[in-house]
DNA sequence: CTCTCTGCAAAATTTTTGCACTGCT
DNA sequence: AGCAGTGCAAAAATTTTGCAGAGAG
């Protein structure tokens, strides 16, 4: 998580230009936990930045995803969502609702397993789990 | 994994027709360790049925996910893919050539934790290792 | 002032749908 | 024979790309 100022020392650094619709799109990611779809993120960004485009957004969420500042989650849905939290963790999808909540396990154990068993280098995991949220049990 | 002739009674079952296509779809499917894409299995497909069209291939898969007869695997490639092996087992994909191998691990702690920490009802999870295979590792 | 970036519209992809004809039961 | 299913083409939906003008460094 970078702040706006950090953020733009880092585009700069990697010979991007820290736009002000870049430094938007990355601060709203940090501040939602909503881990928003693009056309989630373009629908609250054009309220700031009415001339915002799906291209942009686009554009940005490549850079970020390529500089490793956002993760990318593929819960199975139409859209890709997205998540400014890049350190190791596992998100969960309420069936009901389809929201999608943070989660932190430990995977080392699981990890280190699956490259025995399959004899790959291991380098990277996903892991996502399907249920009801707490809200959704209460009105069933 | 189902012979021709169980699955032929299951789709009767279940109120549809055994259709040369659908049988031919899910024998396929059994016979490959590919865990194809629905243009794969086109592809493949054609040359036992010329007339074969993509919207049976994706009507078929639809009807054979909801009687719970193949699994979805959605590693975050342009495409779905698929795998008649139901059981739960999880998926490694090799980075470098792309081909997506079956791991079977145990996650039912894994499980209970995420439950017990998000306070959902997990019903169901995916889990997805990314590394490279014993064959690109040579080729490095 | 230069060169990247934005934003628009058009293109590319994958998946879904409508509909007339086919063929399973 | 009746009705679900196939296959074609068109539609939907998401993401990518080309390009002219805008704006960051």
């Amino acid at each position: 998580m970078l702040t706006k100022r950090q953020l733009a020392d880092f585009l700069h650094k990697k010979g991007y230009k820290a736009t002000p619709q870049r430094l938007a799109v990355y601060e709203y990611l940090t501040r939602t936990h909503a881990h928003p779809t693009a056309e989630m993120l373009y629908a609250q960004l054009r309220h700031e930045y009415p001339s915002m485009s799906f291209s942009t957004v686009y554009k940005t969420m490549g850079i970020l995803h390529e500089l490793n500042l956002v993760k990318v989650i593929n819960t199975g849905e139409e859209s890709f969502r997205y998540d400014a939290d890049t350190s190791r963790h596992q998100h969960i999808q309420c069936t009901e609702c389809g929201r999608v909540e943070d989660l932190y396990l430990d995977l080392d154990g699981i990890r280190l397993e699956a490259g025995r068993k399959s004899r790959y280098e291991v380098r990277a995991q996903e892991l996502y789990f399907y249920g009801v949220c707490p809200e959704c049990k209460k009105e069933a």
